[in-house]
DNA sequence: CCTCCTCGTGGAATCGATTACACGAGGAGG
DNA sequence: CCTCCTCGTGTAATCGATTCCACGAGGAGG
């Protein structure tokens, strides 16, 4: 592969000089200019990235260690990501840590040791040491959907709360009682809260949420199998069962299925995080959708603005309610309440 | 940052020692190995990844350009690169070309620059100039899924010949007679040949395949609507649509239940690719499914293979048919004909 | 005509690693 | 006791770029 000296060679210039012209450095004679063009076009010429980084400690990369690339919420954040990078002038490693702390370990690390400019953060825990240690050390660094409290790390995120109190208005109005949630890791902030939203919303409506409707998921679709299978065998099952993202919903649709039992019949579903998919299942299901792409570029937003020393602030943008056919008919467009909420009615 | 020559200074030792203890060399004395450990630990030092490359002429990094993330079957395939990569030493950098013939270009140029080991590739078209003449240059390259004829390159993909038989022959057997297609761009491997596939299969049972009945499509579920509106609007529409990837199918979907129709009833849908959603849509959706992770972790190991200079050889894989609901009732348990291809009922 | 600037250019240091080569100490063998 | 080898270590070149500094040519101004 040619060299910057090959070019120096064959354009009869210095290597500062093929350099200059490169970098569009402004004290090179036109001529000079028109030779190292020339050669570079005749060699085929293209800078080693590996070499400038080294010289200029800057790779022009950006880390995205996200939870799980299979979960359609996150290949779509991861998207919006690239898709930002790129314009402004950034490419993205992304590591899947498959909700595994010692994965997200693995990617932190390698990401680092490529001396990437910035970092992005889903975390699946509570942050490995590593990546505390690296946000201490300074590395310019962004949470996107999940943030790790007590760390001063801007957080790119969407807030659920006001769509859960929307969903479960919802599900009031349609008579139901006894809710059940298939929370996330403990260990996540979005596991967390997304129980915490429920139960406040539960509340409000002075209903409780029993332990026992209380299942804990890991995000994964096994994970929401066993939980609705669980409730299930319940003495008195739950008549909605809330997935707190669209894997455990997956999941929760299959241990229905598995039993012969229907939904929204025998047993309700809603979901956080919409899919398209969730359109076309049977039935379509109702789901709290985010703005992901739009929390993706603010995300880049925020971490360029931190790397090219700008600040960079935390973002949180709202989440809405999409109803679908999941938690039984709604009733048919009484007039009773009209809805002062942001809640919209898909089209499906 | 510390550098090598922190540690070497900060163990007392020279930084070619330093060195050698790092990449496990065995002339070096125990007290020394154990100052300089020592000195790591302290200093918290990590080889500077960007200098090593630099020196040794090697990322130990893969280049995997896919046409499309948000397609599930090339996440998948994304992950289990990633997989096997790791397990072979290997980080992965992935370009989303989005069925993008530019952005495929900006990406291997990209990957090029940062000095990937090897690159790769589902060819979004024909090649960009940059990629053939990569591969003519002869950086190691495979390609995955889809590739371009003519180039001296390992193709590791599946051969979906046989499952699109066990398909068509289904759909005869179900009865059905007017049988259409919606087709991936004609400029990919992917979408001529299962065009071809199906017509052959389909000229075996005397069935023909008429010009209206070959919809052109481009892999994304807009295309899919909209060539499923065009079947829909024909004096006589198919019987049967295939749709020649599952997001074309979600778009079939979509136009479907737009013009109040019903799968099957009104008419049938088949796809190519499984995936896991298909099991829960109304209806499931017969498909033909590719062993995609197997596929991924091929396609490394013959790229691993060419860059460490063991050759590297083309791997075809067979899918099958997955049969579920969305072409009609099966005839209930007929015994008349056995079937002894290898035709899987799905437990859905 | 001399001085001083500006402009274009090249030489060389530098980034952080790896590694060929040289060298000194110490043990083995004659 | 001398020679030779082995072992552990250090010095310095190198990878491919960027960039500081110096230098020579030429024009402007006095």
């Amino acid at each position: 592969m040619a060299s910057i000296k090959d070019v120096a060679a064959e354009a009869g210039v210095s290597v500062a000089t093929v350099s200059r012209v490169l970098n569009g450095h402004p004290s090179v004679s036109a001529a000079a200019r028109a030779r190292v063009l020339g050669a570079v076009e005749a060699l085929g010429y293209r800078p080693n990235a590996v070499a400038r980084s080294l010289r200029t400690d800057q790779t022009r990369t950006l880390g995205l260690v996200i939870s799980d690339v299979l979960n359609p919420y996150f290949t779509e954040l991861a998207r919006s990501v690239e898709e930002e990078a790129r314009a402004l002038g950034y490419s993205v490693i992304i590591g899947n840590a498959d909700e595994r702390p010692d994965l997200q370990d693995h990617h932190v690390t390698t990401l680092l040791d490529r001396r990437i400019d910035g970092l992005l953060v889903s975390p699946t825990d509570g942050g490995s040491p590593r990546m505390l240690e690296a946000a201490r050390a300074g590395t310019p660094m962004v949470f996107v959907d999940r943030w790790i409290p007590g760390v001063d790390v801007p957080v790119v995120r969407s807030d659920g709360r006001a769509a859960v109190r929307d969903l479960v208005a919802h599900l009031h109005g349609l008579g139901h009682r006894r809710l059940a949630i298939i929370a996330g890791p403990a260990a996540t902030t979005t596991g967390r809260e997304r129980v915490d939203a429920f139960r406040e919303a539960l509340g409000a409506h002075g209903l409780p949420l029993p332990d026992a409707y209380i299942g804990q998921g890991d995000f994964q679709a096994d994970s929401g199998r066993r939980v609705t299978e669980g409730f299930l065998d319940l003495p008195e099952p739950p008549e909605v069962v809330f997935a707190a993202d669209n894997l455990m919903a997956l999941g929760a649709l299959d241990a229905v299925r598995a039993r012969g039992l229907r939904v929204p019949r025998d047993i309700a579903l809603a979901a956080f995080d919409d899919i398209r998919w969730f359109v076309h299942t049977d039935p379509p299901v109702t789901a709290i959708a985010q703005p992901t792409g739009e929390l993706g570029r603010a995300a880049v937003r925020a971490l360029v603005d931190r790397i090219e020393g700008r600040g960079g602030a935390s973002v949180t943008l709202p989440a809405r309610l999409v109803v679908r056919r999941s938690c039984g008919e709604p009733p048919a467009s009484s007039p009773q309440s009209p809805s002062p909420s942001p809640v919209r009615r898909s089209t499906t």
